[in-house]
DNA sequence: GTCTATAGGCAGATAGAC
DNA sequence: GTCTATCTGCCTATAGAC
């Protein structure tokens, strides 16, 4: 398909989704290299050569997540609409991942924090504040476009939308359901969106 | 110091506070019987007199954490004090949890559901369960002694604040720092008590 | 109750053939 | 790129002496 050599394979793309998949279900210590290998139809060693080791993998998986999450991010602010409109559009995101049965990829490795190398670490952190940084300039712009009211500073009010959103998906999942992240999206809907 | 037999030793309690420890920071797939044994002093072999294996400690992790939890809740009723006094309380347990650098047990092991074995998340689920009751009965409290104010059924309230809370903890670890959980409760509490 | 000794398995990782 | 083979270490768990 592409006649230039390729960056990162497709073998490695596939190695990575499974891998995201099984953090976001399992966590970072619930899963190894024999579960992606038996997924793959290789051997562990041959991951090897994809990957130097678990924390190298570890660390491309938060990358390639934050860069796919900033995508989305830009998305929703390319497709117009109120402040407002994009805070719903930001909420349906973590609805998608609950409903694929997964946690938040930050939200789970950020359980695992303490047992995280200091890159994935790092990494982790960096996705927070780039989700935070978004959530602000939406702030801002909501009391521009008047959609949105709050008290307090942008960046309170984005940090209890974060962690509201984490904190949702993560009682959610042990009851199946959506329940909870639901009535969650709608109260802070109704706060800061007034509907 | 008892007279009569003890009935679950100083020994299963000690190991219970360093399990809870270790769970409570870097989650059930995160730490060993050898982690136990180091702390105690004792051989990893001693501690299966204790608890016959790893699922039988994690449940009683959970059946301890829960009780400590309900007394804690009574404690709380049996202050005094308005519904807003109240959750205010409630929500003092949680930054209590995450000053100690810990999540809250039930939240790490959330995280790890899916690799729980089935004891475990019914009683994982159980720890919600009574955690949303107490909640739902303090909402309804707050609606007769007029201290507390929301929108929507105390159920959908009650499933909030855990969300909010543990989403809150789980948000903050990475930052080594209360801010985000303070801002959350802040919220809360303008939201429920209007202070 | 706690120990030594050990089983049996799985973890992440490496060397080197193809 | 993927394999076979292997390493070392840690995991949970058990048997049986003290």
């Amino acid at each position: 398909m592409a006649k230039t050599r390729e960056r990162s394979s497709d073998t490695a793309a596939a190695i990575l989704d499974i891998a995201e998949r099984l953090v976001q279900r399992r966590g970072f210590n619930g899963f190894s290299y024999a579960d992606i290998a038996a997924e793959m139809g290789m051997t562990k060693a041959s991951l090897h050569y994809h990957f130097v080791g678990k924390a190298d993998l570890g660390e491309r998986l938060i990358a390639r997540y934050t860069d796919r999450f900033d995508t989305a991010l830009v998305d929703i602010d390319a497709g117009g609409g109120s402040a407002a409109d994009k805070l719903r559009a930001y909420c349906a995101i973590y609805r998608e991942v609950l409903v694929a049965g997964r946690m938040c990829l930050c939200g789970m490795l950020a359980a695992d924090y303490d047992t995280l190398p200091e890159p994935m670490r790092d990494a982790v952190v960096t996705f927070f504040d780039r989700n935070q940084a978004w959530l602000v300039a939406l702030l801002e712009g909501g009391q521009l476009d008047r959609s949105l009211t709050f008290g307090g500073t942008p960046a309170a009010a984005a940090r209890e939308i974060v962690a509201a959103l984490e904190g949702a998906i993560l009682v959610s999942r042990p009851y199946g359901s959506t329940d909870v992240l639901d009535a969650v999206v709608d109260r802070l809907l109704e706060e800061f969106a007034g509907s």
